[in-house]
DNA sequence: GCGGTTCCTTGACATGGATCAAATGCGAAC
DNA sequence: GTTCGCATTTGATCCATGTCAAGGAACCGC
């Protein structure tokens, strides 16, 4: 199993990570402290909403590569992804596979009221989820205007952005797919830091060849290809095979096919929610 | 521009259709003897929230091919679909174009608190729908736990029904795509006269076949060819352009490539929700 | 350090679906 | 009925991406 970038992988500073595939229910962080406080799904929460989330949560990580649940079976939390990346996934009988989200830090896992999970979900990285019971979670769901409301602009927010890589898996080539990819997690990484993108940018890759070829309806071969034939253009320079320079984004962007569309999709120019 | 088969196309009894593109104001149904009254984003209303949705909606007509809005554009309106198809499409700065989501009867439109449309949205068939003002719904949206309720639950199903799309998308054959579109319609013709799959099944299309394309992330010739391949292969007769008739449910079903996945994807069993 | 394993890259070739082009069929207007 | 326009079908060809195969690079455990 490989090493995940530090930046992904380093525990919580005083709570060493422990590296079982799950760890045992640990101490809850201070949602106070919660890098993803302004951004999950307990973003507008009251005090009083907060005391009661804090009643249920637990804080839990888990190696890359574990599955969290397959397609068809239960999960019985739901939760936030704190730190590092989850992948949903459906697969055919014949085995071949489409990763259908990447879940990155403050997104929601799991369906509120629905055991059994659509997808096959992993972790792609060490993933930290804070997590809550489903049957909890549900209850106060409906008690709850704050995160309710915050529940659907989230799911809204989900559903545009799986409707516009509908876009791309239907009409993309496999260039513009990997260039798109790599814009997606420039702009990911800016949002991280609270910044915007810069001119250049250094980019760590959350997944493997063989994950993002699932994730952009390609194959493997086709995506090596394909990003040494950006090398080759001199659009990235591979550093390793986990992390990759982009020294103009802006060149990047235009080898997407269309950089008004997918340099807002991302977020770049984040629209005026509600 | 054609005309859509009378099952779409009809007027409710008493209320003539009128042919502009779109109607004004019109009086209201009577939502008690409204077709979509259990699906819809009203399902679960008491009678004082019936109540206050009474005040704001309108009933309006549009004709097929009538653009209800394009993407950037404002939408001031949200509401139901009661009769016809509405896509949700959106398109690249050279012209290709992904049909995204593919609206029936029941189906939710716009986003409430958001008047500017992410997607273009057209009358696929006649259409027929409840409308309220978005400023107005979303009041009452957050004042009313059962639509807000119903409201994530709909939207969740969208996210997920969107998400097994992404699998089609980016990893099925030509073949198993019209397959599964062929199937999508006769699940949905079962559904809409609340009754279930029989062994063989008429279906009217409602989309054209340049549409068909644009939903499947194919070419019109493609389209073509694959319906001409099923008719060969006894799986489909083609009786005019806008309707066919599918001898074995079953068959057609082994030709998606995947019956098991495909088959409850679409509802054919369906989930228990929630 | 060494061997095994997994991941990644590269090459040769095959092919499904796109593209380009033309013919056919159907509906609408006259 | 005739003509026009458009949707659809069909054919010929091309090409992007998949498939199959081999080699190389990183990592792991010993």
């Amino acid at each position: 199993m490989w090493s995940p970038p530090a930046q992904l992988s380093a525990a919580a500073p005083g709570r060493p990570l422990v590296m079982n595939d799950e760890t045992p229910a640990q101490p809850c962080l201070d949602c106070s402290s919660c890098p993803i406080r302004f951004n999950a799904v307990c973003a507008n929460c009251s005090p009083a909403e907060f005391e009661k989330l804090n009643e249920i949560k637990r804080h839990r990580s888990y190696r890359a590569g574990t599955t969290l649940v397959g397609a068809g079976e239960e999960l019985p939390f739901v939760g936030s992804l704190v730190k590092g990346s989850v992948c949903l996934s459906k697969s055919l009988k014949d085995g071949r596979r489409q990763i259908v989200g990447l879940l990155l830090p403050s997104d929601f896992i799991g369906r509120p009221g629905r055991l059994v999970s659509e997808f096959d979900m992993f972790a792609a990285t060490d993933v930290e989820l804070c997590q809550f019971r489903n049957s909890s979670f549900a209850k106060i769901l409906s008690a709850s205007p704050a995160i309710s409301e915050r529940m659907l602009q989230m799911t809204m927010d989900e559903l545009d952005a799986a409707r516009i890589w509908m876009l791309l898996l239907g009409r993309s080539t496999s260039r513009e797919r990997l260039a798109c990819f790599i814009v997606l997690l420039v702009q990911h990484e800016a949002r991280l830091r609270r910044g915007t993108v810069g001119t250049s940018a250094e980019v760590s890759l959350p997944l493997t060849r063989a994950m993002i070829a699932d994730y952009l309806g390609l194959t493997i071969e086709t995506v090596s290809r394909q990003l040494t034939r950006f090398r080759h253009d001199g659009l990235i320079r591979i550093r390793d095979r986990r992390s990759i320079t982009v020294p103009s984004c802006e060149a990047l962007l235009n080898a997407t096919g269309d950089s008004d569309t997918w340099n807002s999709a991302f977020g770049g120019a984040e629209a005026a929610s509600n």
